[in-house]
DNA sequence: TCAATTAAGTATAATCATTTTCAAATTATA
DNA sequence: TATAATTTGAAAATGATTATACTTAATTGA
């Protein structure tokens, strides 16, 4: 975590910024919950728990900050908020997300699964890829599991019914 | 151009929805600009010149009700607005996005490029895949053929010089 | 060290996209 | 035709984000 951050610092000062009190909190706030998905104002009220003076401006413009500089992606998923999301160390590309339509949960996936789309993309549209955003919309195994349990049921009290049928 | 909004009227009425002259009006102006990508407000502009009686808000409730039905899909590129895109009549899947970073356009690719991906995915992962949102961030094709030429000028420029340096 | 310049922060107001409200208009239905 | 349901338009409300004005902290050069 401390290495993590100094890291951060060293990123910052290379453009001439600083690491202040309040964009440290920040960042410490992004590396606690980095599985997560977090917009402004969640990273807001949590950096406001350990710094509690801090201003919701203060936290768009480094939010703002640390995407100009790459370390984190901000991403939208349809929602009205923009979410932002950390920068896998030594990751070379952006990961992906499975957003669930039934239960809203955002799952990541850290491979590579774009490699030879790219190369596809390169050659065939003469377009140079830089980075990638994406997104599978459908149903995560957590959900998919529960309708199977349902289905299983079903068909059970089904078979209870069976004699009375009779 | 006619026998695709009658198609539009039906899927609407398959939904006990009507096909209102505002949301005719709406379809017209998205079916004469598919290669675009347009934000509800364009399209009021847009609609406005046809049928000048119409409001903003009744064209954000028509393109909210052709994203449900899957007529059109909102898609947004991480400036502040949502876009409107048309989804191809029997198209299996959305397409994908090309959004240079330097001149902003936006380039459609209607291949499939994510039939394996997607396979991968609901394999691993464990995820049904529904639908999914692919854009690629780089230059596109112009932009580079402008710097191919800008080099080439360079060079020359440089060779013009070349006798001055002795 | 100290004044002067610059960067960064806070709080609040302003902006902009989108949504909601509600009365009026239109359309379907009994 | 009367009644109910849907749709609309205008305006107000909302909610996320950005700009503004002022203050505070940090940095620099004499």
């Amino acid at each position: 975590m401390e290495g993590r951050i100094n890291r951060i610092k060293k990123q910052l000062h290379a453009q001439k910024y600083k690491l202040t009190p309040q964009r440290e909190a920040t960042v410490r706030v992004l590396l606690e919950n980095e599985q997560d998905h977090l917009s402004a104002e969640d990273v807001y009220l949590l950096v406001k728990e350990k710094a509690p003076e801090i201003g919701l401006a203060t936290v768009y413009r480094t939010l703002e900050l640390l995407s100009e500089l790459k370390i984190v992606d901000k991403i939208n998923f349809g929602d009205g908020v923009s979410r932002y999301d950390l920068r896998r160390e030594g990751a070379s590309h952006f990961h992906h997300h499975l957003v669930c339509i039934e239960c809203g949960s955002v799952d990541e996936i850290q491979e590579d699964l774009l490699g030879e789309v790219e190369k596809v993309v390169e050659r065939k549209w003469h377009f140079k890829v830089k980075d990638h955003r994406l997104t599978f919309h459908g149903i995560c195994h957590r959900c998919l599991e529960k309708h199977e349990e349902e289905n299983r049921l079903n068909k059970e009290k089904e078979f209870e019914k069976e004699p009375e049928k009779v």
